[in-house]
DNA sequence: GATAAACCGCGAACGCTGTTTGCAGTTTAC
DNA sequence: GTAAACTGCAAACAGCGTTCGCGGTTTATC
């Protein structure tokens, strides 16, 4: 099995000390990457198009990048910085906790592309690890495990992008020309309007701490 | 704007009546499909690899599907089938609801590749469909909002390919050569080891349907 | 001050991807 | 019997991430 020993983006240095000065940054190439991707999405992202928007070929992007994977590792650091300045903990760690679950929120709504980011394995980089540690921070008074606020933790994040996902899928597709007699119940259920409920998010989130920071 | 008029694949017929035997068959595509994406990975199946395991070439594919997309969305409502055969009812919904969510992640476990076909806003098809069905039956006692009920059910699966995916995802990466001081919080954290709860599945899907069910 | 190492931008190329197209041969409907 | 519809197949196209080699520039070292 082949190991890569190439270090993390994070530990990198941008340059070295000897040749001519770049003509880019590290910085310049993420927010030109990010750019493209609040416009036209993920799939917008590709080394050709961020390097012309640079006004460059593809393979200069190598001299600032090791991969496309990279970059995107970057991009997600870069706008997870944007849930600066972190609010100051209140006396109720539940509800402090969902304040910043509303900022991320509002971070995932501004950049969609951030949700299919977040599957991957590698790829945290210094302002995830600080929102974290601010999460931390926030539920110290909270006496249970620190296993458990990880996974408190991770799952609250994970219920956001869940929300967002929620927002951004289409209504159902109509289901023109299908044939729905072996749904009884759904077609039951498209009797009643159903406004959605505006408190779901604060809902759902405090059921789920409740559930996961229960002190034992 | 362009919008394609091809109806969903769910809708178009196998294949016409005139012309030769075909030799191949979207049933046998899909699982040599199934098969490559269980073993290697959903980036394995490629057309070209698809065709390879059933010795033909890439294009030949296309007599079949019109796309990868479709290839996707049939992968999908294959294994969805493995949910069957539905468990009776019993008398308490949320109970019932957990049984369903326990079959969802052991789906999902066999065929980690799910996950990332989740996103997606197209492709539900029969057998998504029966299964979606066969859990607002199971809600049918609770007295609450079609919607209500709708959002509990997403809500469900979703958590329940986080579940998958925080199963999947390996342990912190040891964060190697980082500066760690920036994070004091993180770094006090790391001192109990915390056995994760055995019962965090059941507990979290339970505080969750709590909230979302809450009749009114 | 000269030399060598390291770095820059650039363009061409490699192998991969999904998809389209044209061709020859086969089966069916009218 | 003829025409339409279908089949398999191979080649080709455009796009992708990435690598490589080139000439030219800057810096560290002797």
């Amino acid at each position: 099995m082949h190991v890569t020993d190439a270090p993390s983006i994070w530990l990198r240095p941008e340059r070295g000390s000897r040749g001519p000065q770049p003509t880019h940054s590290r910085d310049e190439i993420v927010a030109a990457a990010v750019t493209l991707a609040d416009a036209e999405g993920l799939n917008a992202v590709s080394m050709r198009a961020v390097a012309a928007a640079l006004g460059t070929g593809a393979g200069t992007l190598y001299r600032y990048l090791s991969s496309r994977d990279d970059l995107l590792d970057l991009m997600t650091d870069r706008v997870v910085a944007e849930l600066r300045p972190y609010p100051e903990p209140g006396p109720d760690p539940i509800a402090s906790l969902l304040e910043l679950a509303g900022r991320q929120l509002g971070l995932y709504r501004r950049h969609p592309w951030l949700i299919e980011l977040l599957g991957r394995a590698t790829g945290i980089g210094p302002e995830g690890l600080a929102f974290f540690d601010h999460c931390l921070r926030v539920l110290t008074p909270v006496r249970c495990a620190s296993a458990a606020k990880f996974e408190a933790l991770a799952m609250t994040t994970g219920v956001v992008t869940l929300f967002v996902r929620s927002e951004r899928s289409a209504p159902p597709p109509a289901f023109t020309g299908l044939d729905l007699t072996p749904y009884p119940h759904l077609v039951a259920s498209f009797g009643q309007p159903g406004v959605p409920r505006a408190d779901l998010f604060e809902r759902t989130l405090r059921g789920l701490l409740h559930a996961l920071l229960e002190e034992e």
